[in-house]
RNA sequence: GGGCGGUUAGCUCAGCUGGGAGAGCGUCGGCCUUACAAGCCGAGGGUCAUAGGUUCGAUCCCUGUACCGCCCACCA
């Protein structure tokens, strides 16, 4: 029921939602709509089916009932499915897409495009299905290629000088013809234009006449007109004011035209027309053809072109004002590639066929004197006819395209054509979120609509999210039988882990591929939060809440790797929040994974241990524990659009008396809160912990092992540094000594790492492997080399010195400074070693 | 036929205005260190599809080519 393409339209949905409320924002979205109404209908269909019924042994409003009684209970799951990802539906709003409300709008609408003549009624070959027996819009049509045949049709003169051969891939629409047609060009008719041709087996005379559209390079160079069958036959017909002869009836059975073919399939017909065209000797043969057919997308029947009476909307002019939104920029498209393709469309726009044939939708307001004979065209019910005053009207049998009504969304749910107080907060509305395969049925559309009624966009901004397929890139479908079932998911993996896997692979303009592997490694993020909390916790288990305002981070006499947290707290707020302004889902998650594993995980809270432990300090317990409560807050709220759940436990579980999350305000950006220098020394610390980690790693030294450090620190400001931040070092590199010097040398048997301008050394026993020393000193003089040598050549450059950014010669210059460092050092270390080698 | 997008580590993909090639998973090595083995600490791994061009400098900009994918049109 839920499917992989609503959970993530939802969840996009939901961490904007919910990302905005926490700021306070007073913005009204799009709801993801449950569009469900034709396909609901198809689902009824095939319930009949199954009973042996079709729709047409129930009255209308029976049908309708059995669509309403399936729409509740589908809907309803769809709801309960929802919440179960977190995200909120209102159920309310789907029902409002049949309700009286979007009637009386629907109505109104029309009305108005009517007397503003932009409605018009007339006869125009549209994609008909012969299963559904309604009319359906161009873009609802589906091409499949199929191989087929082109067959070659000999239609002799009248006038017995000679003959036309037609090419064509149906032959039983022939008995629809009323004309062949050549190019005016072309020098191997000449002469035979004006002239009558024998429709083969119809024996039927008719014109051969020249018009520019028959190509004089494909197929014999003529072309059969069937004016009813195809509608670029119908243009051409309509140019030569050509009868129109059609063959088939709603259910693509040939009719009382198709003489002996009455009564016959048209692909039964196709076979017995080809039969006899040959028997007769008017077929000249047949080649394979690789064409595309056109196919229903409710049910994958062929579709047929076929002439017929429709409503359609004259779309140009309100194309024209759309087009204009979105270069004034009144709307945004988001992300922006998508843009070209809105104006292709739109610049190519073909009037839209409003009238469907079906009985689940709004009904036409269209109704017809059964007296006069004249069209009401009314938002209301006529009592009456207003010409005649008679009483027997009847109402168009056609209800409106689902998609017109959809259209309206944007004001009809808040209340229009009533001035609402809501209509006049909220429209136009800040976003809407959807995928990009409904661009040009809802999107294009509600944009005119909204324009057209309102004279103002219906969104400012429309983002359109990937679609979702699976892990061999093919796009996910109940039929294909490859969707993952977003339930099955939450049930294994979480609703957060997977919710943060959406966002996480929702990178703008780029399909999302979904596995499961994905969504597992997201689990073990949302373990990696429940820890991190649980540890927090124990350690705040005797700190009071404090009171829910008032409370804050402190920095003042905070110690490295609380300044150095809150500064990247900071700046990582601010990243997230420019983040998903802009709608950049993947590299929102991916600061918080970054930020509450890497940073706040592995150094701080590694870091704040001994504190926290540590009961011979009671007062800087204290203060670290103020501290860790905020910044746990903090995280949590940055986290709360993504994992909803997770963070409302654990943000319950810090304090019970406290209001959802969800109402908490997001954090803001606190200048005072940036410690650049807080974020030098925290580099430098780490740096030295890394560089002694690695050495041990290199070494193979088993981590229980305490290890002999010096380091060398020439600046005095990294002296001071290192000394304040010896317990660190010595705690997390696990060391028995460390002695920190100006220019200490390098003692004997020790391998040397460097950072930033000190050196490291790392005393190892004799036990350690010589030869393995020198391998991973030469191995990382060989990279510092190749490095080096790229530098210089790059600072030799003169053009580079000329031509670059004053700023990137002098980071140059830094790197290649930094590098020729580390080089003199290595070589130092690898003289040192072939002495003791040899000597030894 | 027209238009759009893709090609980056073994896999899946980031890389937003040209100056350091990155993440997750997988792999390899070492750890049951009192939040977490769903974990911790380290390591290895890429001619950024290809051929040119612009530039001091190209994964990034331009052109051609190859392969993959999508959308639109549907000349019978």
């Amino acid at each position: 029921m839920l499917h992989m393409g609503h959970a993530l339209n939802n969840v996009l949905q939901d961490i904007i939602i919910r990302f905005k409320r926490m700021q306070g924002c007073n913005t009204l979205w799009m709801p993801g709509m449950d569009h469900a109404g034709i396909a609901t209908q198809n689902v009824v269909e095939q319930e009949l089916a199954r009973e042996g019924l079709t729709r047409h042994d129930l009255t209308r409003e029976e049908f309708i009932a059995r669509v309403w009684q399936w729409k509740e209970r589908y809907g309803g799951v769809i709801i309960n499915q929802l919440k179960r990802l977190g995200c909120s539906c209102d159920w309310s709003r789907e029902r409002f897409t049949m309700d009286e409300g979007l009637s009386r709008a629907v109505r109104e609408v029309f009305v108005r495009l009517y007397h503003d003549g932009l409605i018009y009624r007339g006869d125009y070959v549209i994609q008909w299905c012969p299963r559904c027996h309604t009319a359906i819009s161009d873009l609802e049509v589906e091409y499949k290629e199929v191989n087929g045949h082109l067959w070659n049709v000999r239609y002799p003169l009248q006038d017995g000088t000679g003959e036309l051969v037609v090419a064509t891939t149906r032959p039983e629409t022939m008995l629809g013809d009323t004309a062949v047609a050549v190019n005016p060009e072309d020098e191997r008719f000449r002469g035979m234009v004006g002239k009558q041709v024998i429709l083969p087996l119809v024996n039927r005379a008719i014109p051969d006449i020249a018009d520019p559209y028959v190509s004089m390079e494909f197929g014999t160079g003529a072309l059969k007109i069937t004016p009813a069958c195809d509608p670029n036959d119908f243009a051409v017909a309509k140019r030569h004011n050509l009868p129109l002869v059609k063959i088939m009836d709603g259910s693509a059975i040939i009719n009382e035209n198709g003489g002996p073919y009455q009564g016959q399939d048209r692909y039964v017909c196709r076979e017995n027309i080809v039969k006899d065209l040959e028997d007769q000797g008017y077929l000249l043969g047949r080649e394979p053809y690789l064409h595309n057919v056109g196919q229903c997308y409710r049910c994958k029947t062929d579709i047929e072109p076929s002439v017929s009476t429709q409503w359609f909307v004259k779309i140009t002019p309100l194309a024209k004002e759309a087009i204009a939104a979105v270069v004034e920029g009144k709307t945004r498209i988001i992300p922006p590639g998508w843009e070209a393709t809105y104006f292709e469309w739109m610049n190519n726009i073909r009037d839209w066929c409003i009238s469907r044939q079906i009985w689940w939708g709004h009904r036409i307001p269209v109704w017809y004197c059964g007296g006069c004979g004249k069209t009401i065209v009314a938002s209301v019910d006529p009592a009456a006819c207003p010409d005649c005053k008679g009483l027997k009207l009847s109402q168009d049998e056609d209800v409106l395209d689902t998609w017109f009504s959809s259209a309206l969304w944007p004001f009809s749910t808040l209340g229009w054509p009533d001035e609402t107080a809501a209509l006049k907060t909220f429209y136009p509305t800040s976003l809407l979120v959807t995928g990009f395969d409904i661009l040009f049925f809802w999107v294009a559309r509600m944009m005119m609509m909204g324009l057209y009624v309102m004279k103002e966009v219906p969104f400012r901004d429309v983002y359109l999210h990937a679609l979702v397929r699976d892990e061999n890139g093919e796009k996910m479908s109940k039929s294909k039988g490859n969707s993952i079932d977003p339930l099955e998911m939450i049930d294994r993996f979480g609703a957060d882990a997977f919710r943060f896997t959406l966002a996480a692979y929702t990178a703008q303009g780029r399909d999302v591929r979904m596995s499961e592997e994905r969504i597992e490694g997201h689990k073990h993020f949302v373990n990696k939060i429940w820890n991190a909390a649980r540890f927090s916790l124990m350690n705040l288990d005797d700190y009071p809440a404090p009171a829910a305002t008032g409370a804050k981070l402190i920095t003042e006499g905070a110690s490295l790797p609380e300044r150095w947290i809150i500064h990247r707290l900071t700046l990582v707020t601010t990243e997230i929040s420019r983040q998903l302004d802009e709608y950049r889902f993947n590299e929102a998650a991916s600061s918080l994974y970054q930020f509450i594993w890497h940073e706040f995980c592995d150094w701080y809270l590694e870091l704040m241990k001994p504190t926290l432990y540590g009961k011979d300090q009671p007062e800087k317990r204290t203060a670290a524990q103020a501290n860790l409560y905020q910044l746990l807050s903090a995280i949590l709220k940055l986290l709360h659009p993504f994992m909803p759940f997770v963070t409302e436990e654990i943000w319950q579980t810090m304090d019970d008396r406290r209001d959802s999350i969800m109402v908490s305000p997001y954090p803001a950006f606190d200048p005072a809160l940036v410690d650049e220098e807080a974020a030098r020394e925290m580099t430098l610390i780490m740096g030295i912990i890394t560089a002694i980690r690695n050495i041990r790693g290199e070494m193979e030294i088993p981590p229980a092992k305490k290890l002999h450090v010096s380091i060398s620190a020439p600046e005095d400001v990294s002296r001071r540094v290192i000394s304040t931040g010896s317990h660190y070092i010595t705690h997390q590199a696990n060391l028995e000594s460390l002695i920190l010097g100006n220019e200490t040398a390098e003692p004997k048997g020790s391998i040397t790492g460097i950072v930033g301008d000190c050196r490291v050394y790392v005393l190892l026993e004799d036990t350690i492997d010589l030869a393995k020393k020198r391998a991973k000193i030469e191995k990382e003089l060989s990279r510092v080399d190749k490095d080096l040598e790229q530098s210089s050549k790059k600072l030799a450059n003169r053009d580079f010195l000329a031509k670059a950014d004053p700023r990137v010669i002098e980071k140059e210059q830094e790197k290649s400074r930094d590098l020729l460092h580390r080089h003199r050092i290595l070589e130092e270390s690898l003289k040192k070693f072939r002495e003791i080698l040899t000597t030894s």
